[in-house]
DNA sequence: TCACCTCATCGTAGATTTGCGATAATCGAT
DNA sequence: ATCGATTATCGCAAATCTACGATGAGGTGA
């Protein structure tokens, strides 16, 4: 197989845009704060709280699951989800890192 | 016209989605290391830093101009870019809010 | 003027994202 | 066992993104 473009890049760059594309969703960074706000909150109250479908809102939380920004803990017939504090930490630090390299910042 | 649904969200998360957004590409964190390192570049010589076409680097120095993160000056033939160092340093404050908002950071 | 250089834009193809309704799977309660 | 509640997944459509080659627009130097 031959070697794909995007892999030649480097693997901190491709780490970090692929969690900023993980936060390049209104819904995404709302649901974030949501979480953080009242600390965990089932599927359901969610998307209550947020104006798209439960399907699409589902799918929100799959994507940010997918970069482990939150976790979901299935209780019974729900799922509870909080912030994954350790990425959420670490992820700060990996955008930090970033514009502390720019030289205006 | 209807309502959007995306136009419900909190404005400022509509930016900040929208800033993450234009970092979600390596190519494009690439970039902007390189005009940093480097103060000034044209066009060119991103080019052949990046291991993509001429026309596909031309798109994503447009998206990065989108978001203000660069600006472009035409010199003669050539255009010069740098980075946009008040739209980057304004950024980080940006993402520096969003974490902060967080309790475990 | 004319050939050349530089670079943005156009047109296109394929992949990915976003959104929804419908469906399936799982659990608790009756 | 079955019903209802909850939520993930499926299937689909529309939109957007990514990438490329080709083209065009504009400037420079011969």
């Amino acid at each position: 197989m031959p070697l794909a473009k995007i892999d030649t890049f480097d693997n901190s760059d491709k780490q970090l845009a692929d969690i900023a594309k993980a936060l390049s969703h209104p819904a995404r960074i709302n649901i974030l704060r949501i979480l953080n706000e009242r600390n965990s909150c089932i599927t359901g109250e969610i998307v209550d709280l947020i104006p798209l479908s439960q399907s699409t809102v589902s799918q929100h939380l799959k994507e940010l699951k997918r970069v482990n920004l939150i976790k979901g803990e299935i209780e019974g017939p729900r799922t509870c989800y909080c912030l994954n504090e350790d990425v959420v930490e670490k992820t700060k630090s990996v955008f930090t890192k970033l514009f502390s390299t720019f030289k205006c910042c």
